[in-house]
Formats: C-alpha cells, structure tokens, sequence
RNA sequence: GGCCCCAUCGUCUAGCGGUCUAGGACAUUGCCCUUUCACGGCAAGAACACGAGUUCGAAUCUCGUUGGGGUCACCA
C-alpha cells in the first residue's frame, strides 16, 4: 500500500523551522516511497488564526520547493482540507461517541476547572465531576472523552522512537469539542487522519503524549490508528524547543530576507536530526533518494548558524552562475533585473561571500559612480610612496588595448617586474584606489569589473 | 512535581558486541597556496555523562544514578 502521509500546520503565524522540517521529513518520505502528501490546515484556534498565516504557511513551503498532492489551492480526494470546513463530520462521531457512552457532557465551566486546577498544582487531571452525570441541564456544555479506568494501557511502536507505552491512569478526560462544536487538535487529528486515509503520521517529538489520547480515540470509534514517527526537535542556542517567542531564527522567511538559498536551509535541517553516513552537502534530489525514517535520530539538535551559512556557500560556489545572479538582484539595490553585470560578478563573489544579502551589498559598489575610501586602508597603502606607484600603474593601464582581467594583470605584472616592486606594493593601492577597501577579488579582475572609466575614474580621484 | 523521551568532540553527527589508540562536518588554531580577501590543501586541539552488571570482549546490551528536553489548556 502506498503510504499517505501529511504535514498538518496550525496557521497562527508564519511557517515556522521545526514545522517546515516535519513537512521536509514527511514530504521526503512520501516522495522516496511513492506515496501521498497531504496539507491539511488545522484552523480550530479560531482566536488565533488568521487567513494571512494560512497565506505566509503557503508561501513558506512554496519557497522551499515542497509541493502537496492534496490540500489547500489543490484540493484532492478528500476535501475540505481546512478542519472549520469539516465541523459536520466531527459533530456526527461525537455524537456517535456520545451515544455509545464513550463521551459525556461535561457543564464545569473554565473558571471552575481553573480553581480546581490550581488546587489540585501541576499535573491535575480532571476529576470527572460530569462523567457519571445523568441529569441534561440547558447549559452549554463540552464533550469529554470517557478514558478508560483499571489496568490498562495504551502503546504504539514508534519509527524512530521504538515502543512507547502510557497507563490509562496517567491519562484523563479531555475535552474533544467545544460547546460551540469546534472540535479540539486531538479529535479534529484523529477524525480528519482517519477519513483523509493517512497511513503514517510524522511529526515533531513535542506529540508524543498527545499520541495516547489519539489511540484512545482510534480504539472508541473502532478505527485502525496510523502509524507514528515522532522526530527530534529542533533546540535554540539556549537548548529549548525553537519557538517563535524567543527564537528569531524560527522563521523560515527570516532566512529568504537574509539570503539564505532555500536549498541550503533544507541541507541544514534535514542534517538535524538525520544522516545519512559522513555526507554533508545533500541537495534535495538527493535527499529524495536516502531519506528513511532508520536514520532519523533520537536526540534534539541545536540551531548552529554557522553551519547553515557554510552550507549556503557551498550552494553559492555549486549552483549556475546565472541562476544566483537571478537571486542576487534584489539584494543589489538600484540594478534592474537581467543587467549582465551581475553574472560576472557572482563569478567573483560567490566563494567570498556566505549569502545573498551579503554579496548584494559587495556588488552594490561596483555599480556607483566613485567611493568612499575607507581611512585606514588609505592612511596604510596611499601614502606618498603609494600614490606614486598608484601614477605608474594608472600610466599602465591606460593605454590598454583590451580592458580584462589577463590583460590588467600582465600590465600589473610587467610594472612589478620593471620596477622592482612586489605584486603587493602595487596591487593594493590599486585595490584600496577603486574600491576603497583592502578586500576585494583579484586585481585584474576588480578593475574588469569596474569597468575601464570608472575603474580609471576612481585611480585619478584618489590621486588628487 | 507526575508522566514520556533522550544522552559520542563547543555544535551537527558516524558507529548498529571485536575492524575504535572512536571517523566526518561546522567552528577554533597553525602551516601551505597567494597581489588583498576568500576559495582550496594539509595539520592540531577537542567526545563515548557516571556507576554497577551481562560477555572472552561494550561507545554499542541490561539496570541504576545524574543531566537535558518534552508534556501536563475549552492551543496545536
């Protein structure tokens, strides 16, 4: 049977790091085995979800190249694929529950439940005051589960946890529906799971517990469960779960804006938790090829900057050179799109610069008129003597027949040679001349791209 | 605190009873290359949390301790 799988994002805000990996995970996994991936919206929150983080949820995954088979925009098999849209079928098994006496009302209300709770300190369960009610008062009420009492216990076997097990007794009465019959994550899951056919359910290891409420639900509705995948989550530099509160880089889109490749932040986040023996560099294709749940670690993984912005480089160096120039141009701010420019540039910037937003704003010079020549490069290489050697090489230049980069540097090497200065001497009041830094690409390549005017423009300007 | 999960270099990890004086990658340091900066190459330091078992033999299995994380909502 091909398996089904789904990503199931609760659309309260942007698309977050730890959710865009358990997409990854559970859209790999399908892509690898031939099966099915679903994108289904769990809106219940209907305080806190709004249409734009359903849009910016979009938006995340469409950017990270991760496509659904079935779901929002491209419907499916099984629709509707927001759970606000199924809340008739909801109604009807907890009405089946109900009637079977494997559900009750409960009428407590939220500020009687809280007293009780803060009496009773952390870890209270509810109490069942309504479980055993008979009487129906006109009051709103909401369902409850009626979980099971005695010996009992509930288990699954996890693919990459093993077996789990969970008493009854560590267990309690939940809440399946509100009284205005929104149901609640653990019944609209397990309803819309079961009717959506999934086959394997994949997600981070923060559900876990709320896996035994869900068997306990398969088993009352006399449903088969899924099978379950719990993944390690993804920790912030202070070792708890990345949340969106205190961890800035939880946001997939946070990286667009800084130039990172999608490509490698899907590297980086597969590499969190999985592996797939000493290979580092793993493009998607790849991944589509090696990823299995067998080598999905146990163990949290620490968001590690520095990894992802070396694993963007690599992208940078290993990608088409016109294809990052497309991607680098809205970061160089005043160059249309297509300016043929930009692919010459990225053929120099791309193994110096670890994003896009980063070598945009090295580009940004080579496209102004004049500089700004930084005080301590000037005040270490356009010293009298370097000035003077700034007039020699400006003397060489000029008469160039052919203004590129073989071309500048022999004319910058036969200077050295007749003169008897070192390459360096010459070089890097040149460099500082032009581009107003000691850093830059080679010589003659810097000066190719300046272009010969403004290259020649900016060697008289430093001259004065 | 109850319950659940986890435990190899600073970080991500390889390892699935002997091939481990524990391998790779990021980061760090040094050297080489070199017109600067990068890239690249080479090298170094850096880990099996602890304690009992099981076994001829344990990073690998079992138990305990300690540590970390998760979860205990009419959020998902």
């Amino acid at each position: 049977m091909k398996p089904r799988v789904r990503f199931a994002p609760s659309p309260t805000g942007y698309l977050h790091i730890g959710g865009a990996r358990t997409a990854l995970f559970n859209w790999l996994y399908a892509r690898r085995n031939g099966g099915t991936f679903v994108l289904r919206i769990e809106d219940t929150d209907l305080e806190r979800s709004t249409p734009e983080s359903v849009k910016a949820i979009l938006d995340g995954l469409k950017w990270l190249g991760i496509d659904w088979d079935e779901g929002p925009e491209v419907g499916g098999p099984f629709p509707p694929y927001f759970q606000t849209q199924r809340l008739a079928s909801y109604k009807k098994h907890a009405e089946q529950l109900l009637a079977q006496g494997k559900a009750y009302r409960c009428y407590c209300t939220k500020e009687e439940l809280d007293a009780r709770r803060s009496e009773g300190g952390l870890g209270w369960k509810y109490d069942g005051k309504c479980r055993e009610r008979k009487d129906t008062p006109n009051l709103p009420a909401v369902i409850r589960f009626k979980m099971p009492h005695g010996d009992g216990s509930y288990s699954f076997d996890d693919h990459v946890l093993g077996r789990i097990t969970k008493t009854f007794s560590d267990l309690d009465d939940f809440v399946m529906m509100r009284a205005d019959g929104i149901p609640l994550y653990n019944f609209g899951c397990v309803v819309d799971d079961h009717e959506m056919e999934i086959t394997l359910v994949g997600r981070g290891q923060e559900h876990v517990n709320s896996t035994f409420p869900q068997l306990a639900l398969y088993d009352a509705l006399g449903w088969k469960p899924p099978t379950f995948a719990h993944f390690p989550l993804i920790l912030g530099p202070d070792r708890e779960k990345l949340s969106k509160r205190k961890h800035p880089e939880a946001d997939v889109m946070l990286h667009k804006k800084n130039g990172i490749l999608p490509e490698a932040l899907l590297n980086f986040v597969i590499r969190l938790g999985w592996g797939h023996g000493d290979d580092e560099f793993i493009p998607v294709e790849q991944m589509k090829q090696w990823f299995g749940f067998e080598n999905v670690g146990k163990t949290s993984g620490v968001w590690n900057p520095e990894k992802l912005v070396w694993l963007n480089q690599q992208y940078l160096k290993k990608l088409p050179i016109e294809d990052i120039a497309q991607r680098v141009t809205p970061f160089v701010p005043g160059v249309a799109a297509g300016d043929p420019r930009i692919a010459k540039l990225v053929g120099a910037f791309r193994e110096r610069t670890k994003s896009l937003g980063e070598m945009g704003e090295k580009m940004a010079g080579y496209f102004k008129h004049g500089v700004t020549i930084d005080a301590e490069a000037a005040a270490k290489h356009l010293t009298p003597d370097g000035k003077g050697v700034l007039a020699k090489a400006r003397d060489a230049l000029t008469p160039l027949g052919t203004w590129n980069a073989a071309a500048i540097d022999e004319a910058v090497k036969k200077l050295a040679e007749t003169s008897g200065l070192k390459m360096g001497a010459i070089a890097q009041p040149l460099r500082v001349a032009v581009t107003g830094t000691t850093t830059s690409p080679g010589i003659g390549e810097t000066l190719e791209l300046l272009g010969r005017e403004e290259a020649l423009s900016r060697i008289a300007t430093a001259l004065k």
